[in-house]
DNA sequence: CGACATTTGTACGTATGTATC
DNA sequence: CGATACATACGTACAAATGTC
């Protein structure tokens, strides 16, 4: 009984394997960002495989965000630094491809930032709160009559609190989820007939929640924070799904 | 003055065009999971490129998670169905590349799961409700002596919770977040000295928090469920970067 | 600025193993 | 079993792009 126990074989490409080795040197550290690989030619020789496979497995590193290759270029391909390009890819089709309601894009948003801003009003240094603090400042100015002027200064604002927080997966969620909901409504923010008020109201509710980091309050900072957020969304989720916005409301 | 707008020119590669179209057609709903892509002749003929180029094409199709293309198949490459394979690998990446610390994962894991208690407390369903009761007494029955077992009904449990938060996207990042941790640190759970008390502890934690969501009291859930995970990772989380996750528990 | 070598992007042909009928 | 169609992989060839002198 018993004897060797036989593993089912998994075949596997040669340009998967390229692909795993490249990969693997990149995240070791051994290839850094601005680094060179190999050219296509010296890479067919090194891995012993046609330049056909070595190209199929730059294509999915290129998918990766890992690495860039340009026509001509002496040098091999480009070892890049790490951008949240292919998360962002990743999980906007997700949004698509799973039908996430726009309602749950804002849910995971309220989320985010809640517990953002709630570390940053524990954790925040005198300079972030300087910076959040201009932000704010740079909203109010452009709440009157430069509505690109106050998109940028709110990305700028809610960038800042995920900084301060201290959690880089924070951070890079909330740039990627932020930027998706913004492709799916920003036409209609545009369009908004009473867009200066709403400006307005935003900028109020972004005073109360650095008041209230500011009062080191992290927890009212949260609830002020996901309630800005549900009063400037809300009217774009249809009604029946504003329940599950609320829900995270205390 | 003014006149037509010009954009910069972007080079755009042909195998990106294929890739761009194929993208479009499974996006929009024209390509259903389970359909095939017409063969790789086939494709070429269709966008009049050669051979190489659809299969550059393919190839980052396959990374994305879009299609898988097998040797031999007289239908050509498969469109899938959704999986979070590729948000999981990309979100992998990051947290090997940005650096990721075990605590900025552990904090995120916390995050998600405390808001997704939170929201389950106020929208489960009494099925949903009886799912995390038998998972709970599923880690009840399997602490004493089958650690595989209490994993598996652990993760079923916070499974359970996420679907019942309503929310896609929460639950799909919980999973991979879940499934980082675990490959960093199962290694050292498995070899805890007091494993078995931890387990004990662990399941009396979770009778409180679903004792909470019964009750519907969704913020002490989501509280409770903070702290449980915070008891139950801070082992393995460095003295100076605990400070961090305790900053989640008000 | 231009000539040059090198590299990538793309195309085409061919051989081989495999899945389906 | 054989026939067929397919994906995988290799090799060659040429045009376009790039860096260098």
């Amino acid at each position: 009984m018993g004897g060797p126990r036989f593993e089912p074989v998994r075949t596997v490409r040669a340009y998967e394997r390229v692909v795993e080795q490249v990969e693997e040197a990149i995240e070791s550290g051994a290839l850094a960002p601005g680094g060179r690989l190999p050219s296509e030619r010296e890479l067919m020789v090194q891995f012993s495989v046609s330049r056909s496979t070595v190209r199929e497995a730059l294509r999915v590193l290129q998918a990766r965000g890992l690495v860039r290759s340009r026509p001509g270029d002496p040098n091999g391909a480009e070892v890049l630094p790490f951008t949240p390009a292919a998360l962002h890819k990743s999980m906007t089709t997700l949004a698509r491809v799973a039908e996430l309601s726009l309602a749950e894009l804002v849910q995971f948003r309220m989320v985010l930032d809640g517990s953002a801003i709630l570390l940053a009003a524990r954790l925040r240094t005198e300079e972030q709160l300087a910076e959040m603090s201009r932000a704010v400042e740079a909203m109010k100015a452009a709440a009157a009559d430069d509505a690109d002027g106050f998109g940028a200064a709110d990305v700028a604002f809610h960038d800042a609190v995920a900084r301060a927080s201290g959690n880089k997966l924070i951070q890079v969620c909330t740039d990627v989820v932020r930027s998706i909901v913004l492709r799916l409504i920003s036409d209609k923010i545009a369009g908004a007939p009473d867009r200066e008020a709403l400006m307005r109201r935003s900028v109020r509710h972004h005073e109360e929640v650095i008041a209230a980091v500011r009062a080191g309050d992290g927890p009212l900072a949260a609830r002020l924070s996901k309630k800005a957020m549900y009063d400037y969304y809300a009217a774009y989720v249809p009604v029946n799904e504003r329940a599950a916005l609320r829900a995270l409301l205390e």
